[in-house]
DNA sequence: CATATTAATCGCAATATTACGATAATAGAT
DNA sequence: ATCTATTATCGTAATATTGCGATTAATATG
């Protein structure tokens, strides 16, 4: 096996767990963080500013436009990658009620 | 290769995108919205509602534990899961914060 | 003590991820 | 047209993840 099984899931689960996991790793966070910071960022100014090879980082980005989070646009022999607002508008409503939904055991429990 | 080059980031960008990753299989999410209806749950009673195997989904349980967000109490045969309630609001305002510093491009970029 | 119940762990297979260097592909400059 | 700069993609290797069945460990129960 391997894959996960998405057929087992609720719709809801598949798309949160998916925003999720394109943030899931410490490189794309410092990458969103670098765009967050410049507005938008040519790809060769990340890969100055992340100590990963260019064509890591190249992946990283793709990664992020799976799912949407950023957009690339081709300017000459550059692309300007930037947040794309309403997907992450989008992601954030979604992470933050799942986030804000949980209640806690008042009592006993654990 | 394959492992993630931890070195090379800040141990913020580590820590979020840990609490991140753990959340990013939808098994889990769905793990995590069965103890937040039910405020504690019986292992055995995950495994009834979720259709995976019994040790995979004692698998995702140990990484949800692995970061803190679940606590589990041995209860005589059983063990009981919940929400690990200081955990799960210290994730919470470090994803929160993550998403809500994004500053959007007012004018062109992409 | 023998047996059942529950959950964790082990071993395995399939697949995914991460990372890199090398190679393309594209656009701009000479 | 040739060269340069920039980014994506390919190929490969190492490691991680996901999932399952079988086994183990621990605690009840007969």
């Amino acid at each position: 096996m391997g894959a996960s099984k998405t057929n087992a899931f609720s719709v809801e689960d598949i798309e949160v767990s998916a925003y999720l996991k394109a943030l899931g790793h410490p490189a794309r966070i410092a990458i969103l963080n670098l765009l967050i910071k410049k507005q938008a960022c040519i790809c060769g100014d990340i890969v100055d500013e992340i100590s990963l090879a260019q064509s890591t980082i190249s992946q990283h980005l793709k990664a992020l436009k799976a799912v949407n989070l950023i957009k690339g646009d081709i300017d000459g022999v550059s692309v300007c990658y930037c947040i794309n607002e309403s997907e992450w508008r989008k992601a954030q409503i979604m992470i933050q009620d799942f986030l804000e939904k949980a209640k806690f055991p008042k009592e006993k429990c654990c």
